[in-house]
DNA sequence: CGCATATTCAACCATTTGGTTGACGATTGC
DNA sequence: GCAATCGTCAACCAAATGGTTGAATATGCG
């Protein structure tokens, strides 16, 4: 699993690096902040955002003792265009988007995500 | 791993199965004819069929002794639709699909797709 | 019936994945 | 300087993944 296009799937694939991707829609963030919503390790999230920036998803800056996380949703393109290969994209139904994402973010929302 | 999101997103991370959806692209398939392409074993293709139907990206009808095997692109929906929240579609620039699919489908890629 | 074809099942194996913990290296602030 | 904070590293573990082989189950054909 080396290919761009393994590597992005593969990390969209865990539930937990999704809700970072989410995350980090909002705001960039440092490390820290980006673990507290969970409840693992800070050392299992260092390795989710290890394995997104391997994929190009987001990014990281060191400043100071301070490792920013940043959104890089160009990677997102080369998986989605590949997904337009399968033709069913009318124009996106934007109101089956915002259903669908109401769905997804509300915070009581048992399945995580 | 049952949410549908990572069931999809992962089904998509392996680049055989992806390989798999573009052979469906073009007709539905018997079982023995989507294996034949591929040097594995048959039993290993079988598998990755049933991975891609859990995941409601292909569907498989027996008819005979014979199991079809369809594409199913709605479920690319879902995905898609996640990515969208993204933001960064434009409307998509159907030159660049078109030269990322040339290069994506040309037989003589040494990568796997 | 009896054989060939189509597909899956079961057991097994090596590798990867997602998590833990504890020690460690940098950086900041009192 | 020293303690606290930020983050990663290394070793470990259980479970999942992607493959194999050989036997088993349908189904179709002559």
């Amino acid at each position: 699993m080396e290919n761009p296009l393994d590597l992005a799937f593969a990390a969209l694939a865990d539930p937990t690096r999704r809700q970072i991707l989410m995350l980090l829609l909002e705001d960039d963030m440092a490390v820290t902040d980006v673990a507290e919503p969970f409840e693992m390790s800070l050392a299992a999230i260092s390795k989710h955002l290890g394995i997104l920036t391997r994929a190009g998803l987001i990014s990281q800056e060191k400043r100071g003792r301070v490792k920013w996380c940043k959104l890089e949703p160009e990677a997102l393109r080369d998986a989605s265009i590949w997904m337009q290969s399968f033709g069913q994209f009318e124009a996106v139904n934007l109101d089956a988007l915002e259903r669908f994402l109401e769905h997804e973010l509300e915070p009581e929302s048992g399945s995580k995500i």
